[in-house]
DNA sequence: GTGAAAGCGCTAACAG
DNA sequence: CTGTTAGCGCTTTCAC
C-alpha cells in the first residue's frame, strides 16, 4: 500500500521502475548487444537497488536452459563414492559452478532401478543442461544413451573410444611409466603392480605405462607379477596377500586407497616399507602423506580436473558440441618415504 | 505427419490421446483423489505407454515446488568436506531422494562471495523446496538466516539453541560416555580426550558425555588432559603431540579422522596402541576398521543420517513445519584393538 | 534500439 | 468428478 517492495519482484517490475518494457530488462540480464549504454546502466542500478534474481523456473520454462548440470555416478561405481577421490572432484565441479553462476545436481544411482527410472527423467527432460560423468566401466551403456538422447556430457577419465566423447583426463600411461621408471632408477628390478580394474581406462592405462617403463629399461614383464585390484582398500590388501609370495622388491600400485590396503597387508605380516618392498601409489589423496610410511605417489590434479570439466561443459553448452573438448592434463610424481631412496 | 509420437509429449497431448481434459491428467499425476477410478487407470494407461515425464521447470512455474532439495555446506566448514563423513551423508540422503522423485542439489561455499551471492540466489529464489545443511559452528548465520527466508531446512547435527529448528543426530553424550566408561571398565583411569571444537555442539556434547562418564566413577576430570582438536588428521596429530606429555593411560578422541592423527603422532614416537596408550574414536569410518591398530570406535548411522534428514524435510514440505521434526538416534560402540582389553 | 504479444507446460481456482 | 480459464515469470520473434 504504501510500500511496493512488498510485491514480489519480476521482470515486469524491474521494467515498471527503470521505466522501460520487460524486454529490454530481458536483454539486460541476458546480456544481449542490442541495448543503449545509457538504459542498460540505468536497469542494471535498478537491478542492484532491488537485488533482483531472475525466476529460473521461469527462466528454464521460456528460455531452453535450466541452469543446472548434473553429476551422474552409475551404480556400477557407487561403491567408489565413498573413496576420498569424489569430494575432491566435487570440490573442483562446484567451485566452477559456482564461479559461472550454475547449480550442480548429484545423481547417485544406489538401485537399477533408480537408474531406470531416474536415468529416464533426467535424459528425457531438460532438467539438467549436461551432465558429468565420472569414468565409466568400458563399454557401460550409460554413455551411449546420453549420445543418443543429445544431452551434452564431460567424462572425467576417459571413455574407452568414442572420437565424440569429450572428455578431461590425466595421462596415466605417462603418470605409471613415471612412478615405475623411479623405482628402476632406485635399482629395483623385480617390480610388481597392483592394477586398477582391467575393464576401465584408467586400468588399462596405467597398466601401459608399467609395461612401457619395464620395457624401456629391458626388463621383462612377469604376469605373476600383476595383480588386479578393484579400486578399494580392501582389493590393495587381498592383491598384496597374493603378491606377497612371488617376492617382489617394489610395487606400483594403481591408486593410493589401494596402497594403504597393500601397506596393511605387509604390516600385517611384519614386512617393512620400504626396507623390505618399496611401495608406489597414485592420486595423492591427502592420506597418502600421513600414511606409515608415507606414500610416495602420483599426483593427478583431482579438483582441477572437476572443475575443467565444468568449463569445458559450459563451453560446449555456450558453443555447440564441436570440435569434440578433449583434454589431458599431466601428473607429477612425489617422492616420499615408502619408496625408500638411494644417494644419487 | 503419420507419427504423432514424434510431437513433444506435453500434458495437453495425453489429455488428448487418453480423451480427458488436461486437469484431469494433472489430477492423475498428482495424485489427486477426485478422479474415478476407471479415468484414472485410462490415463495412468497412457502415461505408461508414452513414458510421459511432466516438465519440471512448468511444474515449478505454475505450482510452488520445483522438485529439488539443496545440501548447502558453508565456507566454514567446507575444509571438512573431504573427510569420508560427506560421501556417505550423501549416500544417505540421495537414497531418500530417488526413493522420493526428488534431486539433490548440492551447495558448497568456497569464498564468502559465493556464500553472498548464491545464498541469496537458493534462499530468495524457489529454487530449492528446502534445504539440508550439515552441522554448523554454534550461532553460525546461516541458521538465522534461513529462518527469516522461511526456508524450510533440517539440520544434521543439533543446533546451538532454537526449539524451532528440526534436525537429527546422534546422542553424542551418550555416545561419549559410553566410549570412555568402557575404558573405565578397562581399567585406564588416567584418561584424556581429543575434543572437536568447542563451538560445535557435538564438540560440547562429546566433551560433556566425557566428563560425566568419568564424574559416574568418581574420577576427577583433570584440564590438562583435555586437548582441543578441529576435526582433521593433522589438528589429531598436533593434539596428541601436545596430550604426550601428559601421560594419560587412554585417549577418548572426538573423531575417527582425528585419532588417525593421533595414531600417527604416536607411531612416530615409538609408542605402541594398545600397550602404551590406548585409543578410542569416533563415526566408525571405513578407515577405522583398517588402521593399525584397527580402532574401537562410537558408531553413528551416518547414511541413515542422511536418509531421515530427507525423510523429515520431506514430511515438513508436505504437512508443515509443526510440530518440529527432531530425530535422535543412538550410536554403538565398536570395540576393536585399540583400546586394549582385558578377560572379564 | 525498443516495445508488444505470444507462448513455454503446468497447476489451481472456479464452474458446472 | 471433470472441464474451462487464468495465470506462474520469462524469452523471443516480430514490428516499429
Amino acid at each position: 500500500m504504501m510500500n511496493d517492495s512488498i510485491n514480489k519482484l519480476t521482470l515486469e517490475e524491474i521494467a515498471r521502475l527503470a521505466g522501460v518494457s520487460r524486454s529490454t530488462v530481458s536483454r539486460v540480464v541476458n546480456n544481449h548487444a542490442s541495448v543503449r549504454t545509457a538504459v542498460r546502466e540505468r536497469v542494471q542500478q535498478v537491478i542492484r537497488e532491488t537485488s533482483y534474481h531472475p525466476d529460473p523456473a521461469a527462466r528454464s520454462l521460456a528460455g531452453r536452459r535450466s541452469g543446472i548440470i548434473g553429476l551422474v555416478v552409475p551404480r556400477a561405481i557407487q561403491f567408489l563414492f565413498t573413496d576420498p577421490y569424489y569430494p575432491r572432484l566435487m570440490q573442483g565441479i562446484t567451485q566452477s559452478c559456482n564461479n559461472n553462476d550454475y547449480i550442480l545436481s548429484l545423481f547417485l544411482f544406489h538401485t537399477e532401478d533408480d537408474e531406470q527410472k531416474i536415468a529416464t527423467r533426467v535424459l528425457r527432460n531438460q532438467l539438467v543442461d549436461g551432465v558429468i560423468v565420472s569414468a565409466l566401466p568400458i563399454d557401460h551403456p550409460l554413455v551411449e544413451q546420453l549420445l543418443i538422447h543429445q544431452l551434452p556430457f564431460v567424462m572425467v577419465g576417459r571413455p574407452s573410444d568414442s572420437p565424440e566423447v569429450n572428455f578431461v583426463d590425466v595421462d596415466n600411461v605417462a603418470g605409471a611409466y613415471s612412478a615405475v621408471s623411479h623405482l628402476i632408477c632406485l635399482g629395483y628390478r623385480r617390480i610388481a603392480t597392483i592394477t586398477c580394474p582391467p575393464n576401465t581406462t584408467v586400468g588399462q592405462h596405467r597398466r601401459q605405462g608399467y609395461v612401457n617403463a619395464l620395457n624401456d629399461r629391458g626388463l621383462s614383464v612377469d604376469e605373476s607379477l600383476i595383480v588386479e585390484g578393484d579400486f578399494t582398500e580392501q582389493g590393495g590388501y587381498l592383491a598384496m596377500r597374493r603378491l606377497i609370495p612371488h617376492r617382489p622388491e617394489a610395487v606400483f600400485v594403481g591408486s593410493d586407497t589401494m596402497a594403504l590396503g597393500a601397506l596393511r597387508a605387509l604390516r600385517q605380516i611384519g614386512l617393512v616399507v620400504p626396507r623390505d618392498m618399496a611401495i608406489v601409489g597414485y592420486d595423492d589423496l591427502p592420506s597418502a602423506a600421513v600414511s606409515d610410511p608415507p606414500l610416495t605417489t602420483v599426483r593427478q590434479p583431482i579438483r582441477r580436473l572437476g572443475a575443467q570439466a565444468v568449463e569445458n561443459l559450459l563451453d560446449i553448452l555456450n558453443n555447440g558440441p564441436y570440435p569434440p573438448r578433449r583434454v589431458v592434463t599431466t601428473t607429477e610424481l612425489i617422492i616420499r618415504e615408502s619408496c625408500g631412496s638411494k644417494p644419487d
